[in-house]
DNA sequence: ATTGTGGCCTGCCCGC
DNA sequence: TGCGGGCAGGCCACAA
């Protein structure tokens, strides 16, 4: 699923939009406008208009239009960017193989021809203009040590919950949350606010870790538990069955013996 | 305020 | 072979 290292190769892929004038809205499926949004509200924000910087918070893929408005795209589980008819990510884990046009749920054309499409089979992700960005915590991938023990501090939430929440920590889904907690050794239905300084900085360079492994090496599904996440996995490290249970309100796998 | 729960959406996969 | 239930999870509304 598009977790935050997809949506960083997204933004890389509308970088290609930049400069380039809309010539017309493609918005029929109104599930996917939030926000109160309607689609004559984008024709007046969009047509004639370009984009002039494609940002990204967490999750969020925040175009720039060229009078100071900004689209904010979300993806969802199973959302894909297209520009220009080519996809920025091959492969969804958890979506389909398959690739049917009847799955946009929103596009753009630019006068020169060509597109933005997301494709969402699920329609889980959505289209908004000018999103509240500073609802968002800080951007998981550029966080400091003590920024994110700011986040954690005085929580009696899961650890795993407090680092998926996308008001206090942006970016995090739950396979990286997984392999990140995975990593550093540290249980997942921990409180937050329980961990100590030397914790807090082995969860913090692993989360980095994590991310610049996983972008090298292709995405959110290619961590070192991925293939034992499913029932009946063993730990990759020390063979222990992995713990299967709903942490936060999302399937979670970890190690009893080495995650404390 | 914080934390927890359920539902939304749809395609796929498993077992019958 | 077809069918139905369970499952995936990002996000939001709502409850306690």
């Amino acid at each position: 699923m598009p977790e935050i290292l997809e949506v960083e190769c997204y933004r890389r892929t509308a970088e290609r939009t930049l400069g380039r004038p809309v010539a017309a809205i493609q918005a029929d499926d109104e599930w996917f406008l939030k926000g109160g949004l309607v689609r004559a509200e984008l024709d007046a924000a969009l047509v004639g208009r370009s984009f002039v910087g494609a940002r990204r918070r967490g999750k969020l893929l925040l175009l720039d239009v060229d009078d100071g408005a900004v689209l904010g795209l979300r993806f969802g589980m199973t959302g894909r960017l297209l520009v220009d008819d080519a996809a920025g990510i091959d492969r969804l884990e958890y979506s389909s193989d398959r690739d049917d046009p009847a799955w946009d749920r929103f596009g753009l054309g630019f006068v020169d021809g060509g597109s933005l499409v997301l494709r969402d089979p699920r329609r889980l992700g959505g289209v908004e203009l000018d999103p509240d960005e500073e609802a968002l915590g800080p951007d998981a991938w550029t966080v400091g040590a003590a920024a994110l023990g700011h986040v954690l501090a005085g929580s009696t939430a899961p650890l795993k919950a407090r680092l998926m929440d996308q008001n206090r920590l942006a970016g995090m889904g739950n396979l990286l949350t997984d392999e990140t907690l995975w990593r550093a050794g540290l249980a997942p239905v921990r409180p937050a606010g329980s961990l100590d300084a030397t914790e807090l900085r082995r969860l913090h360079r692993n989360l980095r870790r994590v991310l610049d492994d996983l972008h090298v090496r292709g995405g959110s599904h290619t961590g070192d538990l991925q293939a034992s996440r499913r029932r009946g996995g063993l730990c990759p490290r020390d063979g222990e069955p992995l713990v299967r249970e709903s942490v936060g309100g999302r399937t979670t796998y970890w190690c009893p013996v080495h995650q404390r």
